[in-house]
DNA sequence: ACCTGAACACCGTTCAAGT
DNA sequence: ACCTGAACACCGTTCAAGT
């Protein structure tokens, strides 16, 4: 009979999962906290989320979008500026938010929603390849990259780089490094 | 009084653990599961490992031991040959071990034996580099292929890799471009 | 020494009952 | 329509009690 409007939405809880899990990892995001967040007990959340997993699925897709958006801020520089820029965005992102970040590449059912969100995330890249050597070699141009920044970003953050050295220097050579051999023309491009 | 023989062991525990891991993934890996593939209550587990992290730990060290056994075969040939064997094997062992291989990145406490198994796995790469470009370059390139390997292959098992093409001859290309780019001397070397 | 059942705190999830 | 408390199954972990 009542109206009974909404104490809570999905952007709130969204808002809410990210925050936890930012702070204290994934064993923080508990339905309950969540629900404690935004004044609501636990059970409710199931009102607008099928389950836990779904939520963190929802988080994970508005950490994507607000990253492709930062990334598409740099596609229209030269294409070595380009790469440079949104190798840095990709770097930075994932160190602002490290738990989040981890979340998009941990391993999940692959639902629609998830690949569509990953395709808009590699787009920008693909873009700038594309300018950069041609259609021809895009593809494996881009994967290469994108393979060279989330391995290095996912080392670091799990602490792992410990041998040493200026950390800021090696990836600026890694990265440089990359290029060169994309531009090189000379790695095997078999299609 | 009785000299109570044990019914179990640490490596037939982790042995359970790594199996069920591979299996059901990390869900699947409870206290309870492990001491049934052993013939053992739960509770029992806890006369070997701390808790059931430290059992998760003890699994990870075995793998990355494994793994860098199998890197260190490769290790005696011409640097270029090598490199491409030791980039086949990472990227086989983690095909293989998809799930132990994802434990081996997982975020966890940095303690001296997970670092200095690391190091004893990053240890075949860097030898090769080193004979490659030299004393000075080998770190920075041992990190270049360290992180083009590690994202190449989580991302591809994480089934991120969507756009279609040849996926083999894109890791060709990859690893050929990343080798063209450290052998042209070119990428910026701040030491 | 090693193992066990019982117990505790905590979690995701369901659901009948409230407004 | 949305929220709640109670309940269920399950988990890691502890511990007194057994051999």
């Amino acid at each position: 009979m009542c109206p009974a409007v909404a104490r809570t939405s999905d952007a709130a809880l969204v808002a809410a999962a990210r925050a936890l899990l930012e702070q204290g990892g994934p064993d923080a995001v508990t339905m309950h906290a969540v629900g404690a967040a935004v004044g609501v007990r636990g059970p409710s959340l199931y009102n607008r989320f099928e389950s836990r997993e779904a939520l963190l699925r929802a988080t994970e897709q508005a950490a994507l979008a607000e990253l492709t958006a930062r990334l598409r801020e740099a596609g229209d520089q030269a294409p070595r500026p380009a790469l440079e820029r949104m190798a840095a965005i990709y770097r930075d992102f994932a160190r602002q938010n490290p738990q989040v970040y981890a979340l998009i590449y941990a391993p999940a059912g692959e639902d629609e929603a998830r690949v569509a969100a990953r395709a808009m995330a590699a787009a920008p890249l693909l873009a700038v390849t594309q300018r950069l050597v041609g259609a021809s070699a895009a593809l494996p141009a881009a994967r290469l990259l994108t393979a060279l920044l989330h391995g290095w970003v996912s080392i670091e953050l799990a602490g792992a780089f410990r041998l040493g050295g200026n950390l800021e220097a090696a990836f600026a050579y890694a990265l440089g490094a990359a290029i060169e051999g994309i531009l090189s023309g000379r790695a095997p491009l078999r299609v």
